[in-house]
DNA sequence: ACCGCTCGTGCGAGCGCTTGCATAGACTTG
DNA sequence: CAAGTCTATGCAAGCGCTCGCACGAGCGGT
């Protein structure tokens, strides 16, 4: 592959020096109009196009934000990467994506030598350690995506209103006796989602149970399921979506009618939610709002645009489908 | 943000210079055991790490692969950007993502400022002229992902086989009016899928109609459910999974029983596939190994480990499952 | 003792771009 | 009209690294 035309060849041609013509592109306003005018005629009909590597080189900035998660092939995260991708865009960055494979190590590995690799770095890392993350924040900008960490910006979708709303939801439909089927024991957001309906049932003075943990699966909702069954609850409120859906799979399976007998709600409100039969009532978090924020947080920080690490926290509204309903009594 | 120890600063803390400092991390085999135990000892201490992007003026070569796609949110394509992450960062290189959000301008310009942004592209883009394509392969290696054009190098998840052995197997069950729930127009995954079924139906001496084109969407499988009610057929075969999780829906909704009185597959074995009720017999796409034939395509290519352009196809195997049963009379 | 080797190291020229500073001309201004 | 302002341009020093080449030391063979 040849090398394209470099600054050098376009000077040449146009007879100036290349500082004219590296200005012509990037301070406009420096350069006579003639002078650009046929500067970027030239430079077209060449081909040309900054050499991206050697403009980092001189300006010490890369014009690349990195993304780290564990997973993208989790549901969870598209939507996300999606609106930081764009977000970037707009803003004149690249993305470069590292998908840490939920290893530890191999995060940590990145995120230190990613030091000179990107400007700045959006990390989805439920369970990192937090010293880890600190001291990578030490050398390169960092938003956490819901996490906060004391002194490191952030960007978190709270699900405490949602879920408040979803046991409302459910006591207004004659529920009285509900489950909260927890997820990872080391997820800040199952702490959230539990302690929020725990207070919530409490206030209405509903039983409420805790079930689990379970793995945030399809088969941790399968195996949810069971105890539901036992449980005798009217209602399950599972961690997230995707366990959620094994849930319902399950007690289909096993001949409860949702919403008829058991009524099944989940959380994040991924892409599928809407599509399960019954549709899935879950809590809709505001994922794309928050890739948005957490790129504008990060370049703001880097262009020095705003000095203060910001902790923002959007919050998630419930969404109602199919999959709650009346209890057996109140539909009698 | 302080910027990180450099080779200069290692060399003079080891007393050598620059050169064989760059040279114990890169051509080892070139430097005395002595000095580069040293120097390593001594780079570590000082937390040095080569600045990859002055590496990259130098070399030439970014260790940056880009992956084109139109929308990571289509659930189609976040196993293969993760079988690419990993195949990629196994080989030594990073993943740039390029959501083209369906824009096809922003799509040839991206191909276009590609060049010096990274050594090579994985294009998956079933829209995009294939002129754009050919000329962006004259300046950057190029693999394209479930596309084929003459002269660069690709690799596909052929459906031919896949479909295939679907319709033999609604064969067996009984079923002899089917019908294909054609997608996109413009995609030749769908053009693919529909005459392949055609001619095994036709072979087997099925009656055999096609519906369409639909959105690739959940809606598009909705309306298609109705039409497929109206065909009278006993069997749907949806473009792709998310359109059939559409039908699905729907024929459930007008009470019709799947697989009892329809049966319906999709294609491409979607995460979800497995999680509608009934799930979804599927034709499970590889992927995955898409993704790493692809880059394993590419970094041979750029490394010269292999000049020639290859045109792999994978093919999919059918994955039964509970959304396809025997016809009613078979039953009956 | 000399030659030619190999091996480990240093030198220095880039890679393509940005940017502070210098400068030349054109244009004010008292 | 001399002195002072601008404005548009050029010069050249990097940014941190790689790599071809040169070099000196140590070595065995003659």
């Amino acid at each position: 592959m040849a090398r394209s035309a470099s600054l050098k060849a376009v000077a040449a041609e146009a007879g100036v020096s290349i500082s004219t013509v590296s200005r012509a592109f990037t301070r406009p306003e420096l350069i006579g109009h003639d002078t650009r005018e046929q500067i970027l005629a030239i430079a077209d009909r060449l081909g040309y196009h900054p050499n991206r590597t050697a403009r980092s080189l001189a300006t010490g900035r890369t014009a690349l934000l990195a993304v780290l998660l564990p997973d993208i092939a989790n549901p969870f995260f598209p939507p996300l990467v999606r609106a930081v991708e764009d977000t970037a865009y707009d803003r004149g960055y690249s993305v470069l994506l590292m998908d840490t494979d939920e290893h530890l190590d191999r995060e940590a590995k990145l995120l230190r030598s990613l030091s000179g690799q990107a400007d700045g770095v959006i990390v989805c890392s439920p369970r990192s350690r937090t010293e880890a993350l600190r001291s990578a924040a030490e050398r390169t900008p960092i938003v956490l995506v819901n996490r906060t960490i004391e002194g490191i910006a952030s960007v978190s979708c709270g699900t405490r209103d949602g879920v408040r709303q979803l046991v409302d939801h459910l006591h207004s439909l004659g529920h009285r006796d509900i489950v909260y089927l927890a997820g990872p024991s080391s997820s800040w957001s199952d702490r959230e989602r539990r302690d929020s309906a725990r207070r919530q049932a409490k206030k209405l003075s509903m039983r409420f149970q805790v079930l689990g943990h379970y793995p945030a699966t399809f088969e941790g909702g399968v195996m949810a399921a069971d105890a539901v069954a036992a449980s005798g609850a009217t209602a399950a409120i599972a961690f997230d979506d995707v366990m959620a859906m094994g849930v319902l799979r399950r007690l289909t399976e096993r001949g409860f009618a949702v919403p008829g007998q058991v009524s099944v709600s989940g959380c994040d409100d991924i892409f599928f939610a809407a599509m399960t039969s019954p549709p899935l009532t879950s809590i809709a978090t505001p994922i794309a709002e928050a890739g948005r924020t957490a790129v504008n947080l990060l370049i703001d920080e880097l262009t020095g645009a705003s000095r203060e690490k910001r902790q923002v926290t959007l919050s998630g509204n419930l969404v109602v489908r199919g999959s709650t309903g009346p209890t057996p009594a109140e539909r009698g």
